[in-house]
DNA sequence: TCAATTATTTAGATAAGCCTAAATTATTTT
DNA sequence: AAAATAATTTAGGCTTATCTAAATAATTGA
């Protein structure tokens, strides 16, 4: 089994490899550890001592097989989590992301699974994350983003990129939610500032948004 | 917070003092936590730091108010989650042990609460403890030992004292249950066995088994 | 291309929690 | 009450995961 932080360090790398694609830097990880370049060194080492990255000086880690199978299962029992903090506890979605750091390293296969039975099988996330299964496989998601749309057109509100709890609590205030058809009705070329169209009502809407919200064109 | 290990000792040292009244000895929390005295005296005195305990060398520990109520709500969590385990999520009461050990640690007051009113506030966890309220306060146990009764007496089997899997299974095997009517048919003055029907059934059972089964006499 | 800058690694500390072995204090036994 | 035994504490180490400061490698740009 694997310690609470080299769970996170390979949930971490996870993350970096599958938005930048390619070897992650020390840097990089450290950053989003939030912590000093010489400890991610350190816990690298580690990590490829135990085959779950591969590591070679100067040139980033890359997770192995083993370590990507573990990443998804911690990545997995923190969106499963996510949903029985929303679904059965009354949770908002800008709130379960604290908790669900926690949860994900609770170590019972029989626990994750019945979760899992218990809520249905759920596919995605509060915030439309992809859920693994059992085996660790990913529904890989066909969307894009909101500031990818031109002028009249439309789509419907997927998931955000963006988790934060400020992040979602402006979309909150602003009645955005997941499932939501979304009609772009102008686009600024200047500053990529769109007038959008949900429900009946009509919001103007900044690139900062429009970029960390995830789109299934209709 | 307190750490990990910070609130396993509290816990242990909760248990010690309610079973033995008084100062826990230094020997017995290290029995208690399957570790050395020495790791024991290092502790104690980081919790005594802290003041969550009371110690003075050579003469054993004692909570202090703050740590009895950090004691409490780590056990109400570990409760808590024992019920979840059981009635949500079909673990066995021989299963739920050490899965509980690991979510008594989750830091979240909501979290506990929302589950406390998910459940809808039990009193009591599958093995018959009490279960405290989020103000710390424990509905006490007015119950005697089944090896305490005599002859011809009987009782309702209310919770066990030992909760090992070992134990919990042999009662699985022989159908002995909470919430079931048991009556002494015979009891051996020699080594205190018995003979107890239950249902239909009779049964003979030690004095390991007795001693270890606790009885709201009726 | 070579000097400056940036990224990364190494060296040496620190803290929490644990260990073994040795020293000290308490308790029993005779 | 002294000697033997048991309980407890101290001293000194170890590991994990972190840090700062210094050294080294890689990259950039003039």
């Amino acid at each position: 089994m694997f310690s609470l932080s080299e769970e996170n360090y390979l949930k971490a790398i996870f993350h970096l490899e599958t938005a930048y694609k390619g070897g992650v830097s020390t840097n990089a990880l450290a950053e989003e550890m939030q912590t000093k370049a010489s400890s991610v060194t350190d816990m690298v080492k580690r990590l490829s001592d135990k085959d779950l990255v591969n590591y070679k000086k100067y040139q980033g880690v890359k997770l192995s097989d083993a370590g990507k199978d573990a990443a998804i299962e911690v990545i997995r029992k923190h969106r499963l989590w996510e949903v029985f903090l929303v679904d059965k506890l009354n949770f908002n979605w800008d709130e379960v992301h604290e908790v669900a750091e926690q949860l994900e390293h609770i170590k019972s296969e029989k626990l994750t699974n019945e979760l899992d039975k218990f809520l249905e099988y759920p596919k995605r996330d509060p915030h439309g994350d992809p859920i693994p299964d059992a085996q660790g496989n990913f529904a890989v998601a066909n969307r894009a983003l909101l500031s990818d749309l031109k002028k009249g057109e439309t789509g419907i509100c997927v998931g955000v990129k963006d988790s934060s709890a400020e992040f979602l609590q402006y979309l909150d205030k602003n009645k955005i939610s997941l499932g939501k058809e979304i009609k772009v009705l102008e686009k600024e070329d200047f500053d990529q500032s769109m007038i959008i169209k949900m429900d009946r009502n009509e919001l103007m809407i900044s690139n900062l948004i429009s970029a960390n919200l995830f789109i299934k064109t209709t």
